[in-house]
Parts: C-alpha cells; sequence; structure tokens
DNA sequence: GCACCTTGCGCAAACGATTGATCAAATGCA
DNA sequence: TGCATTTGATCAATCGTTTGCGCAAGGTGC
C-alpha cells in the first residue's frame, strides 16, 4: 500500500504538495511541472489513498446506507440502483443493509452509526413502522432521508403511488371490469394509504361507489395477497379484478385464486402496482404498472448528501417518468 | 460524538487509561474500581469508538466485502445471510456488491480495495468467468476467498453441487423417469461441471446411459433455461424430466414448456437444483434440492477471517446439511 | 533601491485511537 | 530498613491525510 510520503520522495516535494495535488485543492500553489511530476509519481507507485487517514481527517467516510425490508428480493432491485449510481455520481460508496437488523439500540445500528461508519442514510422503513420512533433514534443520530413516508426531521422522497394505483384500476376499468377488489398494504403504511387513495378515485371517475367490503389492508407479503383473495373472493358478490398493492402480493393472489379454482385472467384479472423481475416469471406473468423507482432511489441519495452538506431537510415527490402500465397475462375483460 | 478524552475527562484518568478499558486490552493494568468509572462514564457521554481513529490505528476497518453476481435476486439470499451472521459473529460489518461492478480496473474495486475500505473479499464469480484473470488482480490485493470455484492463491468454499444433481435426477428416476434431460450452466463453470456430474453419476448407476444429446450447457439465467427445454424439447425423442442447474434457469424452463403447450408435470417434470423464494411461487411450484448456502457463506466468511489474520490458503467443502430434495408440485410420474 | 505583491512551495498541527515505555507507589521478603 | 518486584497508572509516539500559516524568491511599481 503505497502512501502519500512514498509518492512525494519519489516527485521530490513533501508530503503536503502531493496531497494537495492529488486532492484536487483549489487553493494548491504549485506548478504545473511539480503537479505533473506529482501525479506521475503516484501512478508509477500505485498510490490510493488510505481512506481512514482520510476519514478521520475529513471526519467523513464517503459511504452511506442504503436499508431496505429485504436486501435480495426483486422488489428492490431498481430502487437500489438508483441509490447506489446516484452515490457513485457523487463519490461514495453505498453499503446495503437490512431494515430487520438496523433496529434503534440494534448492534448494527450501533456499529453504522455509533461509531460514524456511514456519512447518513437512506431508509425504507419496515411497512407500517412508527414514525416517531425512527424520528427519536435516527433522525437525531445521522443524516436521514426516507423512502415512501415522512418523519419529522428527516428529508423524505415519495413515489407516485396514488397515480400508478389509479393506472391500474384505469386499466381494469377500460377492459370492462365494475367489480374490482383493493389488496392493499397495512392501513397505518402511508404507501398504502396512497395506493388505496388513487384505486378509490379511479373507482369515483368512472362514476362507481367505493364499496368497503372490497378494500383489504392485510399487507405486501406474498400471505398478506393470499389472504386479501381468500376475502375477496369469498363475498357474495365476487370481485372480477384485483389491483394488489405490490408485487409480492400480487403473486399471494394468483396463489389463492389456483387454490380456489379461480381462474387468472378468465375468471379474475390481476394488476400488480409496482414491475419487478418477480412479475414477468410468474404464472401467468403479471400485469403491472412500473414506478419510477430508480428516480426515487437517485433522489433519495441526492437528497441525502444535501442533509450530509448541511443543507435544509427537503421532501420531494418524483413523478417522471411517470408510471406506465406494463400489459402482460394476468388482466382480460370480465367474462359476459 | 463522545471521545475517548470526554470520557476520560470525566472519569479522572488519562486517555490510555480508557482506551485499555474499553478495548478490553489484556494487558491493561488497571484496578477494577478504574475500569468500572471508566465504564460508567463511557456510558453516560454514550461514547462509541470513532471509526476513522481505530481502523488508522489498528490498519483494518472490521468490513468484509461479499460479491455476487446479482445482489437483489432471492437467489442469492441464504448465501448472503450465512456470510453476514458469520462476519457479525466475528465483530466485522458486511459490504454487499455486485460481481458486474467489481471488475479488476473498475472504479469501484480501487475505491474498496485500493483505498483499504474493506479487510477482504468473499466473492462468487460470475459464471464462467475466468479464474487467471481474477487471481492476477484481486488474489494479491486483498485476502479473498471464492465460492463455488477456486483461484490460485485465493481460499475457496465449494457446495455439494454433484450429490445435489444426483438427488434431483435420483427422484426423477424413482418417480419412473427413463428419458431425463439436463439444463445446465456454462460448459466453462467448474459449478456446472459438478452439476452435470452428479446428473450423469445418478444415471449410470441406475444403468442408463448418458445421452450427450439430453445434456444441455447455456447457462444459469431464465432465458438459458428457456433455450435449453426448447432444445431439449425439440429431439426426436423429448425427455419426460428435466434437471434444471439452478432456479432461475428453472423459471425459464417451465416458460418453455408452457409456451409449447407442453404440461408441468403431466408431460414434463421439472426439478431445480437449490431452493428459493422464487421457487415456491412459481406455478407449478418447483420441486427443488435444497444446498446448505447459509453454512456455505458462513464458512466462506470463517475462512476469510483466517486468511485476514494471516493464515493458511485453505480449499473447503461444506457437506453438512446434505443436500435435501422438497418436493412441490413440478414433479410427478411419466405418462404411461 | 526599496517596498509590496505574487508564486511556489514546506512545516507542523490536527483528526481519534492504540500501545510501548517509563515512572511512582505499594507490597513482599530477607 | 532496604531492595526487588508488582501494581496502577501516564506520556508520547504512531497511524496517513489534510490544510493554515509562514518563508523565500522573484517580479513589479514608484
Amino acid at each position: 500500500m503505497a502512501k502519500l510520503s512514498d509518492v512525494a520522495a519519489r516527485a521530490g516535494v513533501s508530503v503536503s504538495a502531493v496531497s494537495r495535488v492529488l486532492s484536487g485543492d483549489p487553493s494548491a500553489r504549485l506548478s504545473a511541472a511539480t503537479r505533473e511530476r506529482v501525479r506521475q509519481a503516484a501512478a508509477e507507485v500505485g498510490y490510493h489513498p488510505n481512506f481512514a487517514g482520510r476519514a478521520l481527517k475529513l471526519a467523513r467516510t464517503d459511504v452511506i446506507a442504503l436499508i431496505v425490508p429485504d436486501v435480495t428480493n426483486s422488489l428492490f432491485a431498481e430502487l437500489t440502483r438508483g441509490v447506489e449510481d446516484e452515490a457513485v455520481a457523487q463519490g461514495c460508496v453505498m453499503l446495503l443493509a437490512r431494515t430487520e437488523d438496523m433496529h434503534p439500540g440494534g448492534r448494527m445500528f450501533d456499529r453504522l452509526v455509533g461509531e460514524g461508519r456511514v456519512d447518513g442514510i437512506v431508509l425504507q422503513p419496515r411497512d407500517g413502522a412508527d414514525p416517531e420512533e425512527l424520528a427519536q433514534s435516527v433522525g437525531e443520530r445521522a443524516p436521514l432521508v426516507t423512502i415512501h413516508q415522512k418523519i419529522p426531521g428527516a428529508s423524505s422522497v415519495v413515489a407516485p403511488d396514488a397515480l400508478a394505483a389509479r393506472r391500474a384500476t384505469e386499466h381494469l376499468l377500460a377492459l370492462g371490469h365494475r367489480r374490482i377488489g383493493f389488496a392493499g398494504g397495512l392501513a397505518a403504511s402511508p404507501t398504502a394509504q396512497r395506493r388505496a387513495d388513487g384505486f378509490l378515485k379511479a373507482l369515483l371517475e368512472a362514476g362507481l361507489p367505493g364499496e368497503p367490503g372490497l378494500v383489504t389492508w392485510r399487507g405486501y407479503r406474498e400471505a398478506d395477497g393470499r389472504a386479501s383473495a381468500a376475502e375477496l373472493l369469498a363475498l357474495p358478490e365476487p370481485p372480477t379484478a384485483i389491483v394488489a398493492a405490490n408485487v409480492n402480493a400480487a403473486v399471494g393472489v394468483l396463489a389463492q385464486a389456483r387454490a380456489q379454482g379461480v381462474a387468472v385472467p378468465g375468471e379474475l384479472s390481476v394488476v400488480a402496482i409496482h414491475d419487478a423481475w418477480t412479475a414477468e416469471h410468474t404464472w401467468p406473468p403479471l400485469t403491472c404498472v412500473r414506478m419510477p423507482l430508480y428516480e426515487l432511489g437517485r433522489t433519495a441519495a441526492a437528497a441525502l448528501a444535501e442533509v450530509i452538506a448541511g443543507g435544509p431537510v427537503t421532501h420531494r415527490s418524483v413523478e417522471e417518468p411517470g408510471p406506465v402500465l406494463v400489459p402482460r397475462a394476468s388482466t382480460a375483460p370480465p367474462r359476459g
């Protein structure tokens, strides 16, 4: 591992001069010839700045954490990619962790935040998490940007949930469905609320009543989707279509329909909000509404950079590109 | 952020004393009363060691990187969990990155390895990656453990691929299948070779010839599985069953069978090597052979800790728990 | 010729934690 | 009581990088 003093010796200048050249210090008073000599020496010895030395002096690591409920689920692929690309663009490294490991008071939490290993955090809370608890613990200890929901003292970014749900519902209405169920997230979840709002708005605009019995609030997991479908299909007049508030829940709706011998899309159409690898590999492949999650990730990381730099708390809604329906094989017109 | 000197002031001792108490220095010469006083003061001011100060002095970050081909794919969930749990047990933080980002000469590579951000790397190379290239670049710059394949100068861990493929094939043989296809990984991949070996061994032991036309080498992606199935189903005498060398490829086999109007499992049985969330949520749910990937992850991280500590290069095979067949709905006896 | 300004550096302090070496006080033994 | 050893600390150097400040040399203007 070459260090500054190795470069300095080779270039015949002081450590200070080397540091100023290689760090691009704008106040550096060095001739072009000296600069070139330094750069050449650095390349020759294969110099890379020592992370710890730099972090100690600068009091920052250039590492940001992205914390999501399930690291290895394809649901989070685009968001993860977005945050990472923006982090790289900002000269940072992204560290990925699970929400489950990062609860306040937990050991991982102390390691990342308490020890100064990360400069800030982009956090997608677990569905239904208590915002006050989060604000109390994370918000005052590290720069924080939350995804999908606001908590006091932190910046936040949200996606166009309502519009996405509306697109999903409009697609079914356009196919002719008039009795549409909604398999939503947990009622305490702001994102679940927004998606339900969009669903209801689309119905309203089509002149249909919003029937409480057709809206469920069980959550985003596959098992939650199954339970929602079971509830909706058990109605005296079951829906001919279901909007599922995310892909995992939609997978559950498919499984439950199958278990009950309900054909998709022949007897029941299913649309999922938000697209992912999983959605195109189910059977039948799921019709989805694609959301700008990559852009959401980038915006979140950009907002975090601002907070880290001492900027104000901001709340942003990522509207472009707008939600797009991705037709696949899980939707069709209702039977006669 | 409280520092050592804050604790020292509060406890009325030197910085040195505080450091020795809190770092658990075995050579510390401090009374029990002084120790208790220090611990109390540290708790009162909420002291956490400064990561950068420590890393600089100790010349290590206690961060290890796990690099896999696709971070957000459920295929890697167990492995990831295993590496992480072992890292935590060793007092480390795990940083997760994609193989794609971590190519030698790439920017991320320089950042993690060149700057000393990570103490070592657990690497699952991309299928078919050149071992010599990896050895040349990573192997000599950071402690390294590779998963599934050996490269010169690095420790390695492998899973019982051959046995898993054998279990998959034996299951089909027990159901009565006598014409079995194999949708394998890339021929250059050691793991693909071992899985094919196990497949052929099971056939041999059942007194069946290994027919080259029934073995494909297209790769592990969903699209590869689709192409393999197309090839196998186009044979004059197509197989009544297929062993797919991983879950993503098996998803592709299902899709291709469906596209060709071949019923699973009625006309074609499908078994996937290695279990994952995806496998139980396909339609039909895939019969799989579960492999000890969590244990593989733990073993890899333990091996890395040894290398980091200056230990020898080792090569381990994780055999326990052995591969287990997980029957689901994609296999049945052959027709007539 | 002198004073002032600009250019091109180097010196050294600082960041926080760790630890070898040293010192003072206490204890044990002859 | 004196000497040797042990106990209980502290001092200060080190890790690698950054950056404020000061100095020397050269150039410019009066």
